[in-house]
DNA sequence: TGACAACTATCCCATATGGGATAGGGTGGG
DNA sequence: CCCACCCTATCCCATATGGGATAGTTGTCA
């Protein structure tokens, strides 16, 4: 394995280049000056590129941002000691492969590095909890009982029938009641969550994360 | 740390016992049966529970579903050998603090378990590559969405904007085509996801994370 | 060039859905 | 006791949806 490291701490980049030798990794650069590194990682191609975050001139993110404006296809993982997770959201969405921490054990950040190279997202442990809220907010707000606060447990209920595809009849069926209330109650439900259509109202209770509760004893 | 765990493998229940209480981890429960787990854990109120994903009669996903259901404030990490992103996913929404693997090293599993006591969500490391997609709302274009893999270009674009709760209409508007157009590429969704309404076709859309590229082709 | 897939559009028809109105039975609180 | 709320049920009606069929145009690939 071949990388790149860009950091301004002259003593970190020594420190790190002998722990990568050690365990034959190739250094082919470790310098402080990011378009510098850009020419480099154009010029040699390495498997990976190690980006500090916090630098004087530059910081990290734009460089990040120009290596991929250069349509550099090299993996890039940020190292770093920031655990904020501004510094994580914008190195993910500039396109950073990694997001290490400086405080890993060797081992692991090699191990990382190798998994980078091979096509892996890997982001240090200790993010993983600002990774969670961040996978959470892309994909589903999971509090879940405001927006259905208003619901009657009736109307909670067939609310979960119908995000399962249900048509009024076979929710009828399912419940042991007439297909025309269960019409009205779905209308009750598309009034109160202020919508027109079955379909919001199920993307709203998959979103919201309602389960269905078959205690249908 | 006192902890309840919820898994249907005796043999695996036993050997993480003893190896918790090895390193002073109280195992309230150890059992296979996840509604008597709940039971205990409104009983016992535990630091953590931990939750086995594969079980032969309930899902651990419907058990995690049903203790928050019980509003029990006690956190969960799901326990498993599954790398799925769709299980990492759904313990997420379904309000999981953890997602540990199996093969994890003993030390690791402990620590991991001392974060998620202390209010942090806690993934393995192996799932950060996928957590990390997930962040950056990936997930459809990425893995080839293998549910729909046989659908065109244009119905993948009607099929996000039905997930919107758009009716044919408002679609067909919004493309600049008839909206008999419209229910014919409807129709063709429906066939290919072997369903009936387009309820169904729209809950598999956000359940898949199908987003929509407004990139118009 | 010919085959093929995709996108467009149209027709018919049965059923489902959404909106509106009314009303009896049950339950709980003031 | 009466009121409010919930669950039940029914009626009408306009529109949306799902299923089936046919067909012209375009672009691509063999």
């Amino acid at each position: 394995m071949r990388v790149i490291m860009i950091d301004d701490h002259a003593l970190f980049r020594v420190g790190l280049q002998g722990l990568l030798e050690q365990r034959n990794i190739e250094v082919i650069a470790a310098i402080a000056d990011g378009d510098e590194g850009i020419r480099l990682a154009q010029e040699h191609k390495p498997d990976v590129i190690l980006l500090d975050l916090r630098m004087p001139d530059n910081s990290g993110l734009d460089i990040l941002s120009r290596i991929r404006e250069h349509k550099i296809d090299i993996p890039v993982t940020i190292l770093t000691t920031s655990n904020e997770e501004q510094d994580l959201r914008e190195a993910l969405n500039r396109g950073a492969q990694g997001y290490l921490l400086k405080d890993m054990e060797p081992d692991e950040l090699v191990g990382a590095l190798r998994d980078i190279v091979k096509g892996k997202n890997v982001v240090a442990q200790n993010m993983t909890d600002v990774l969670t809220r961040m996978a959470q907010g892309k994909t589903a707000e999971n509090d879940s009982n405001s927006a259905f606060a208003d619901l009657t447990p009736r109307e909670t209920e067939i609310l979960s029938l119908l995000a399962e595809g249900q048509s009024n009849k076979v929710i009828a069926r399912n419940l042991g009641i007439s297909d025309g209330t269960v019409k009205l109650h779905v209308k009750a439900i598309l009034r109160k969550l202020n919508i027109h259509s079955r379909v919001e109202a199920a993307v709203i209770a998959v979103e919201k994360g309602l389960r269905y509760n078959k205690s249908a004893t």
